[in-house]
DNA sequence: ACAAAATACGAACGTTCGTGCTTTTGTGAG
DNA sequence: CTCACAAAAGCACGAACGTTCGTATTTTGT
């Protein structure tokens, strides 16, 4: 690996976490090279542009998310333990592993929703990725019998990934610490209508 | 009224408006300026700073979400009714009357959520005042018998918010067509939860 | 109608923004 | 050890940023 590489790669190590915090506009190559202890040319040089950097920034996110989000809990066994990993591991990344701001991908989603570009473009298909996984995910939850049959799985996705939203504000803007517990009795509540339910028998 | 409190007051409207798209530090004052047909400098004077126009712009966001989405449902009568109003009407107000770019609190929350200072405050504040109104409504139900007794009721107001939450980007970021389906479908779950369930009698 | 007070303007301040050049420094292969 | 090339720095640019100041123009109260 050359070394101009490295050097890449440790700028959007920063640069994901900076832009957690100050957001993806926010996200200066003036500030952003100082903290890599660069001149600005030079860490200019490796991206050719804001939108350009932007851009990679987004995708490094990508890259630390599959890492450390999707890969563990696809080693899970499939149905509703991996439903409950994979909302787990989305509470650490919010918390600790996607930057010291939260998520990445939630703070790029308030800023680009309004902004056409290549940035937005990315970021689309970047969560409807997301939203299909969970998807898939509750669809094994089907095909193992665990979930009722009728289940619609793409309701089921977008429910849950409302409660990852509604976990980010509550712990992040209002610091509520109770945000754990009540994200997680709104999954229970979300998984418990998804069963088989007995009662109807 | 003075001549100098119309235009504040017209000011704060494309102020709101404008948040909305770019944020509340994408908002600038030339730009700002520019869409009002005021000089930078005449505008500058009604607020003094950059900080005082956020919370000058937050504070009249807040005024016109009372008029627009508290005011109504207050009318309805209290219990289910008033929490489906409250919804409804918030899904209005993310659309339209809250500003083209959506609602101004989730984009406030996503830049705000990590920069200490009044702004932030103010907007937890607000936010709190939200969560606290949803907690009431819901246990105005409780009240009437409509709604289970032993109802976590701060449970159920933080459940409605995330459904707002993942509303707002299924709708905005995404452009779901379905996101009002969604978005209500969710919402019944919630009501249907929370009512008195026949057959644990 | 006229003086007083409120409101808006234009120019300029020092910074920082993103982005080009040119030059210096560093690195890795032969 | 050297030499070619990659990587970083240096410097400069025009534009936009928030802010200040002095001056002009309305608006207001009398």
């Amino acid at each position: 690996m050359q070394k101009g590489e490295r050097t890449r790669e440790a700028i959007l190590k920063e640069a994901v976490d900076l832009a957690t915090v100050v957001g993806l506009n926010g996200l200066t190559i003036g500030t952003l090279a100082s903290h890599m202890k660069l001149s600005k040319s030079g860490l200019f040089q490796h991206f050719g542009s804001k939108e350009a950097l932007q851009l990679a920034t987004l995708n490094h996110g990508v890259r630390m998310f599959k890492e450390q989000v999707v890969g563990p809990a696809l080693k899970r066994p499939r149905g509703v333990e991996r439903v409950r990993t994979l909302f787990d591991s989305w509470m650490g990344w919010s918390d600790h592993a996607g930057g010291k701001g939260g998520c990445l991908f939630v703070a790029a989603a308030a800023e680009l929703d309004d902004r056409e570009g290549e940035p937005r473009e990315f970021l689309v298909r970047t969560q409807q990725e997301w939203l299909n996984l969970l998807e898939r995910t509750a669809a094994h939850g089907v095909e193992a019998g665990a979930f009722r049959s009728d289940l619609d799985c793409t309701q089921f996705a977008h429910e849950l990934n409302s409660i990852c939203l509604g976990y980010h504000q509550a712990k992040r803007l209002m610091r509520d610490q109770q945000s754990e517990t009540r994200a997680q009795r709104a999954l229970d509540r979300l998984i418990e209508d998804a069963m088989q339910d007995a009662a109807t028998e």
